[in-house]
Parts: structure tokens; C-alpha cells; sequence
DNA sequence: CGGTACGTTGAGTCATATCAACCATAGTGG
DNA sequence: CCACTATGGTTGATATGACTCAACGTACCG
């Protein structure tokens, strides 16, 4: 057995608690995944994976917070996604079988698993139900993508940076003082958005004038959730 | 038999001929996709599906240029792709259990097959190879997605539109004159690169200013492949 | 013949990027 | 302990890419 270190999570348990895309696997194959997966720590700023590397497995998230991003050619980031608890990341190359698209970057420091890719593409093949659900993800992921396309397309950065914060709400949640629960710089923000640092900046402090949100350093309090919406135009 | 109009096309053939995701269906299997699919014929400017619909089944391309795209709140139009012989759409929706983020419209007279989604999803749950190829086509649009959000929030209107024209060529192609194999409108070209109908305008006359394309109407003869992507900035 | 859709051009405006200076903070090394 | 440096945040001034609005031309169609 591998699993003498108390701390490491078990996939079993891990795949109950978030309703995760294991959820299909029998439980042999739950076992074999536990036994198959190497569990890994890292700290703000490490690197789990940089664009156009071949990659041999994905990672699945256990704690902590990930941004996934693209380098663009003056080399600005784009951040694509967030992966969270429950998550997983990278599968998209491992699928493809193409080099990475992404690079993966710890902004909260993380405990994830690596799952080497032979696991993943083994139970597609013997377990439909858990290739359905590995389908599903990919699609929806789609969608969500085809969403942002619109967006950067056809609103303004005020409207982008509105709606961003109200998806981090809906993603990560609130605290009880209503501080959004990830911390990111300007830079980290605009690179949401699309957008320069500078712009961020003065957006946030117009949104902080309007009483829409406050701020402390990298925490911010959403004050008026409704007054947002509405400045995003979200109709979707 | 339902296939006495020698015009329907054979699901066997057409899989052969394009190297569709059809190719890993079993002699029986694509029997049965060819008994169960509906042929249709559309004209340019006729609707398939329209985004917010649930959707009973995914199309495949037989002839003819399909667009996809989602509405932005204000009407406008972002383009998302295009679909031509070979290819698949709607099936995002079907996979995904969700209903239409796209509508999608016919820009060239076309022929489809319509496949209720019932067939998809049993072929997934016997054929682990055909759901591996799905798989592979939704992780592989994906990865398109993230570039072109990437594009859309770095570059500018000018590097995108070089940027459309290149893919363009490779999508479609050009005739023995260079002359690109697909017909847009000022106004589609806009919703492609995300801009407005007249910096299209704008930005054509200005290539063709610099000798790096000619126009003829909608036509468009592609003279210096090269400076066009040096215009674009495609590093990747 | 008028109507509708598309294409083009010009002029003015505005949102956003860019450039530059400066401050705050924290970590580092002598 | 302090100077040093790096990183991130903020603000102002300025430039400009791109949008909008408006007018007009063109082509096709019933």
C-alpha cells in the first residue's frame, strides 16, 4: 500500500465529497485510481505545468486555487479558468492528445493528485458511463468558453470587469463579511478581463465611488450584487 | 429501406470519403446510423437550430457552409465557427445535456444528416473508441476556444482580421485564381474578429492598399499569404 | 419602380491603452 | 538595523484605435 501519510486524500472519499467526475467509477476502479495517483503540494506561485509541453496525466484539485492561462505573443496572460476543490485540469491535452494550450500556476497554495494519463483513457474505454461524464465536461466547458468569446467581443471592460466579479462570487463565494474568497492582484484581474492593469485599477476604484464594492488591499467586499448584474448585462 | 433517393447520401461513404468521427463505428453501427439519420436540404439564410432550444439530435455536414453563432445581448452576432462537409454541430448540446448556446445558420446551400441524439449517446455507451474520438473533438474545440479567446483580448482588429483571412484559407481553402473558397458579408466578417461592419471595411481597403489581398464584391483574392501573418502575429 | 440589404466613406467622439512618475510594502543581504 | 530591490498599487497626462452616426452609393428583386 501506498497510502501510509495520513494527509493524503483518498479518492473514494475525495470523489464523494465534491460531486466530482469519479463519481461514475466502480469502486475497483476507485481503488486503482487511489493506488495509481501521486499526491502533490505546491505553493503560491509554483508552475504544474507550462504551454506546449507534452503532458503525461492531469491533475485533480484537492485544496487550494489554480489559475490556468494562455501566454499571449508579447507574452500578457490570459487567464482562461480557475480550478478549485474537486476540479480538474489539464485533462484537455491529455484527451486531445495535443501539447498544452495552458499553463497552470498555484495562486492559493494547493494539495492536488496527478493521475497519469493511461488511467484516464483505460477507463473510458472499459466504463461508458465515466466517458459520458468526462464528455459532459468537455462540453460544458465548451459552452462556458463559447460565452467568453462573446463577451471579450462585444463588451466593454467595465461590463467584462463587472461580470468577472460575479462570476468569482458564484465560483468562490463569499465570507461572512461578504469579501470575495480568493485574493487576486490588479494584474491577475486584468488579465481576466483583457484588459491593462491600469484600467482595473480605475474601474474598481469607480465601482468602490458608486458603492458597489469596497476594497482592502486584494480583498474585495461586493456591496451591491444587483447594481453589478445590471452593469454587466448578463441576459443569458 | 429508406434510402431509395439516390441523392441521400450513405453514412458509409461519407465517413470514408471525410476522416470523420464516424471512421471507428462498426459496419452495423453506421447501418443503423444510416437507417436512423434524417437527410436534409437547407438554402443559404435558413436556421438549424436556435440558441435556448433544447435540441433533439446533432447534424453532420454532407455539403454546403454552415455558421455558428451566439447572440450578444444587444443582437449582435459573435460568430464562433464555421461548419462544412465532415463536420459535426449541435452536438455540444447533445453531449452536454444543456440546451443550445448557438444558433446556427446556412451561409451556402447545404446538405445534412440530422442524428437524434438518442444514437449518439448509445453508440458512446458501446463504442469506446467512437467515444474516445468524441472525446478528442470536443477537447480539441476547446483548445481552440481558449486561443481565440486569447486573440480576441490582446490583439487588435487588425491582427485578428489578418488573423480570420489565414484561417479562412485553411479552412476553405482558395481556388486556382487564390480566390478565398468561402463567401462572407462585410457584416459577417465583423462578427467573426469581433468588431464593427465598417473598421472591416476599413481594414480590407487598407490591405488591399498594400497589395496583400484584392476585392471583388464578397470575393476575396489573397495575394501575400507572408505578410499576412506577419500582420497577425502567429507565434503559436 | 420603389424597397431592402449591403457596401463605402467621412467626421466626431469616447473608451481604453500607453507612458511616466510616485508610493507602499515586504523581503534580502551586508 | 538600515539601505536596497522587487513587486504591486495608484494616479495623471496623453495618444489613439475603434465605435458610432450619418450620408450616400450600389445592386438586386418582386
Amino acid at each position: 500500500m501506498k497510502q501510509q501519510d495520513i494527509n493524503i486524500p483518498l479518492c473514494a472519499k475525495c470523489s464523494l465529497e465534491s460531486g466530482s467526475i469519479f463519481k461514475h467509477l466502480t469502486p475497483d476502479e476507485t481503488e486503482k485510481l487511489n493506488y495509481e495517483k501521486d499526491f502533490r503540494q505546491y505553493k503560491r506561485g509554483d508552475i504544474l505545468y507550462q504551454e506546449g509541453n507534452r503532458i503525461s496525466g492531469f491533475y485533480c484539485i484537492n485544496s487550494g486555487i489554480i489559475k490556468v492561462f494562455k501566454t499571449g505573443f508579447d507574452g500578457k496572460e490570459q487567464i482562461i479558468r480557475f480550478a478549485k476543490q474537486g476540479d480538474i485540469i489539464a485533462y484537455r491535452s491529455v484527451l486531445s492528445n495535443e501539447l498544452a494550450c495552458t499553463s497552470a500556476k498555484v495562486i492559493e497554495d494547493c494539495q492536488v493528485c496527478f493521475i497519469p494519463s493511461e488511467i484516464l483513457i483505460s477507463f473510458i474505454k472499459t466504463n461508458p458511463a465515466y466517458a459520458l461524464e468526462l464528455i459532459k465536461l468537455a462540453c460544458h466547458e465548451l459552452g462556458e468558453a463559447n460565452s467568453f468569446i462573446t463577451d471579450i467581443a462585444q463588451k466593454t471592460v467595465r461590463e467584462r470587469l463587472a461580470e468577472i466579479i460575479l462570476f468569482l462570487v458564484n465560483d468562490f463565494g463569499l465570507d461572512d463579511q461578504n469579501y470575495l474568497n480568493i485574493s487576486l492582484t490588479r494584474e491577475e484581474l486584468a488579465n481576466i478581463v483583457g484588459t491593462a492593469t491600469e484600467s482595473v485599477i480605475r474601474l474598481l476604484s469607480e465601482f468602490k465611488s458608486d458603492k458597489l464594492v469596497e476594497l482592502t488591499g486584494r480583498k474585495i467586499k461586493v456591496l451591491n450584487t444587483k447594481a453589478l448584474e445590471k452593469i454587466s448585462n448578463i441576459y443569458n
